[in-house]
DNA sequence: TTTGAAGTGTTATAATATAACATTACATTT
DNA sequence: AAATGTAATGTTATATTATAACACTTCAAA
């Protein structure tokens, strides 16, 4: 990971701590003291570590969760807890396989897979 | 399909006919002369059909497209094209049971699986 | 004929995200 | 050191997406 200003690392933080992926303005609210007064700053600070690659959205929640360690660059597979709305970033190596294959049948060319599973965790089940 | 109020069937229509998928307030525009006035409206009318299982919503562009046919009940498969905007709706029973299985290596309970992909279309290749 | 559920209408507001433009910080060249 | 360029930051305003809350209508079934 390379060194991130001070203010991309205390969103980096903020994100990695959270038992549950924040929205924006969350994390606008919990770091006001850290300089952040308007969302276009967060925003920025969000759009950097995406590109980066050092965190995913969330699409059905609209919020941000870090990228696992061992993560493959464009895939993203979460399970979300409807319950208790923890997001676990799952990994499968299988699955990239089952995408290509379905691209080509389709003769897509895909560039990004993002999977989103709802249901219960083991916890909640 | 049911037999629909003339609203949710005029909003179900125009999202089929649709060439990429329309937005709430897209369709908000379009459906102005049926009788739509407030985005409420809207949003109760694309709940309704989220609820009947006749249509998805594409999470990742705030946009509703038709289910495909041969629709497998939780489970939506789509191919985004970055270039042209377009969304097709894949199928794939092993891409489905592969996720069955990851779901059951991470003991999550999955009810429902949204797939997103992202890239080019055949027709931009 | 009433009553209750589903559908509809309307106003207001919440939640999410970006545009546009000004300023600052700081490394590199001169 | 001064000049320059670029990335980062600050600020205001506004666009986009979505829901809350409450009133009214319709119409079938009791």
């Amino acid at each position: 990971m390379e060194h991130l200003t001070p203010k991309l690392q205390s969103v980096y933080d903020c994100i990695k701590n959270a038992s549950t992926p924040p929205g924006a303005y969350d994390l606008l609210d919990q770091l006001r003291t850290q300089g952040f007064r308007a969302p276009s700053q967060m925003y920025r600070a969000l759009n950097r570590l995406l590109e980066l690659g050092l965190i995913h959205k969330v699409e059905s929640q609209n919020a941000f969760i870090a990228c696992h360690e061992n993560h493959q660059s464009g895939a993203s597979i979460f399970a979300i807890c409807d319950s208790c709305g923890s997001v676990e970033e799952l990994s499968s190596v299988e699955f990239t396989d089952q995408v290509k294959a379905l691209s080509d049948r389709y003769k897509f060319d895909s560039r990004e897979l993002a999977v989103e599973l709802k249901g219960r965790c083991s916890d909640c089940a």
